[in-house]
DNA sequence: CGGCTGCTTGATCAAGTTCAACTTTTGTGG
DNA sequence: CCACAAAAGTTGAACTTGATCAAGCAGCCG
């Protein structure tokens, strides 16, 4: 039972054991990465596919000046390099955030399940869209929302994914993002998120110690950025927080 | 032939005529809509899927002032909610912008053709994913680009998109949206809108008489605006533009 | 212990918004 | 086909947000 989270909080409910049995018998191998190490870079021809069973890693593309911007953050339970199955090559790089382990699958091997069990490859397809559907919510809040509320969207949306997968206990989570990494991915500078998040404290929103982040108001911070958990179909996982 | 320009630029180039055929023979019907209608609805259960064959249509989440941002414009040949079809429900709006024609599917007909030809689920896999790295690149240009940069970056994807699905003569396409609807995709008011577009066009890099869009120095534009159309998999349609 | 990285805070500056007014284009009904 | 209304395009001025530059502090790892 390695992968004890794999697809949790991503539809993983919609299998059954026998089909989740399956998908596992194909990990090829399970790998422990450390901090700032890159899973996989921009153009590379990808074979395999990366699940992620503990840690943060991210998403990134690169401008001109070298400035990163985060196109999407992973979670335990995610798989992070599932596009490559169909796309063959990234348009961007993969960089982990913490120590991570990950396990590795064969994409021949993906794609000989997928035709075996039509509903294992529906419940592929279904992450990846899931991904967009966050992708599209990140959209939405760079467009629309001003610093306070892209910060509160972006840590209900965590709060919401790491509860969604068990990380949660107390209203608490282990965040290992620095201010940097959560500009990257909010596209502010470290500079303002450090007196935003400050501003967010101050009205008693959240609490951090020591890298572990505690909600002490959900309401507060859903309704300032706007978050709406919907678009992660949270009736798939654990119901704690869902509507 | 109705479908002529199905999945054009998304890899419909991996096809076989049969497959093309297998597909086109489940339209179920092809029908006109007129300009700013609802095509489908946040939350909606969605029970078909829309191919967009001519005009244009875009996806939207709405925020609490009832101000909108774009999540994604699509143009003829794309899917526009082929999402639904493991999601069954929509997290946002479809709207057309123009006038348009689409034809609709069972998703009922889609799972069988896809569990009949692995090719075919795996073209219509790959086309939500081209989708979600669309929507990778506006997270980044929104995140890291200023508003020429932003602009130009769209722009750009507009002309090798539109060009990929042929609808590009002598470097100009119609293009039906107004700069309040650049606002809503590009995350800006539809003044600085208005302010960029005359310093681009100032530039010389592009031209507008009714609603068509010149480009003249698609180099510059690409420049300023850091494009690459990489991400689109140009190779798979039509090579003119591509590198 | 020393150096790197992240955190914090202040001052200044520029990008983009907002508000407002006016012109032009588009669409609709008589 | 024209009249009128609605929407889009255009421009200016004041204002707000967040970036930039700069400097000091804290904590962690070798």
């Amino acid at each position: 039972m390695i992968s004890h989270k794999f697809l949790m909080g991503r539809g993983r409910d919609q299998l059954s054991i026998e089909e989740i049995r399956m998908i596992e018998s194909k990990i090829s191998n399970v790998i422990d990465v450390p901090a700032r190490e890159p899973l996989a870079c921009r153009g590379e021809e990808v074979v395999k596919s990366t699940l992620l069973l503990e840690g943060f890693a991210s998403r990134y593309k690169n401008d001109q000046t070298g400035a990163r911007q985060a196109v999407e953050l992973h979670v335990p339970g995610d798989f992070v390099d599932l596009h490559a199955l169909p796309l063959k090559q990234l348009d961007h790089d993969i960089i982990t955030i913490s120590e991570v382990k990950v396990a590795t699958f064969d994409h021949q091997d993906l794609m000989d399940i997928s035709q075996k069990s039509p509903r294992l490859a529906n419940a592929l397809w279904f992450s990846t869209l899931l991904d967009a559907a966050i992708n599209r919510k990140w959209i939405f809040s760079h467009g629309r929302h001003r610093a306070e509320a892209r910060i509160a969207n972006f840590l209900c949306e965590i709060y919401v994914r790491l509860d969604m997968v068990g990380l949660v206990t107390d209203n608490a989570f282990h965040f290992p993002l620095t201010q940097p990494d959560i500009g990257e991915i909010t596209g502010l500078t470290g500079v303002h998120v450090n007196r935003v998040l400050r501003w967010l404290r101050n009205r008693g929103l959240f609490v951090v110690d020591k890298r572990r982040i505690q909600i002490l108001d959900y309401d507060g911070l859903a309704k300032l950025g706007e978050f709406d958990p919907d678009y992660l179909f949270p009736s798939f996982a654990r119901p704690e927080h869902a509507p």
